[in-house]
DNA sequence: CTGGATTGATCCATAAATTGGGCATTATAG
DNA sequence: CTATAATGCCCAATTTATGGATCAATCCAG
């Protein structure tokens, strides 16, 4: 009596997790990495690797994005060092407006 | 007696984390939302979706996702309708290039 | 300044994920 | 073809994340 307990997730949530995972599994085995050897080298377990490449909705987001970095998959940047950049970019963004959009007034200050 | 992570994880894997969070965040303000609006869309708890935007590894991938398509990010396709393109491109690569690929020297070089 | 709304953070019960093992199936090598 | 390795999947025990409630701090409009 395994409860199916399935959380909704929308279509397009459910193909980008999806997504994830194959492009792990093409990753993992073009460099010819087995799945147990990827796991460990993650910390993690066999089946959680295997769920991960399979797409599976319930994984933790900081493993799967941990295998994705040993399989040599870069996830948001198209250059290594550009991860930075963009997370910087993003913290300058939201100091930037912090909430005054939600005035409605899309007033910026014009100061530095 | 606060549990840090009990995972160890890769500078990469936790910074693409982070990243996705403060994504979230952006895209949240900018389309004015708030927190609780968008983890009611979610079906998830304020809780959950603050911890998602504050980037930590130990949220679930589907949830997260979740989130980052109600906000309104595009995860890996630059068009909503490429996600599939992607999917089904995945899916070919995997066919064409069974596990013939490991024919040779198990030698990786993992540099990152 | 003042009040209402939002956020950030904590604690706890519980639902869910993760693990480790075993075993069947499939792929690969020889 | 045969042996071996890798994968896929299931189960029980354990660990962990999640939801819900609550409170302090901050933000923002009036």
């Amino acid at each position: 009596m395994v409860k199916p307990a399935q959380r909704s997730h929308s279509r397009h949530a459910r193909e980008a997790v999806e997504l994830l995972g194959l492009m792990i599994r093409n990753a993992r085995i073009e460099r010819k990495l087995t799945v147990a050897d990827v796991a460990e080298r993650a910390g993690i377990s066999r089946g959680l690797m295997h769920r991960i490449e399979k797409g599976e909705t319930g994984s933790s987001i900081g493993a799967a994005f941990e295998v994705a970095a040993i399989v040599g998959l870069r996830l948001f940047e198209p250059e290594t060092t550009t991860l930075n950049r963009h997370l910087s970019m993003e913290l300058n963004r939201l100091t930037l407006l912090p909430q005054s959009v939600r005035t409605g007034t899309t007033k910026v200050k014009d100061d530095f």
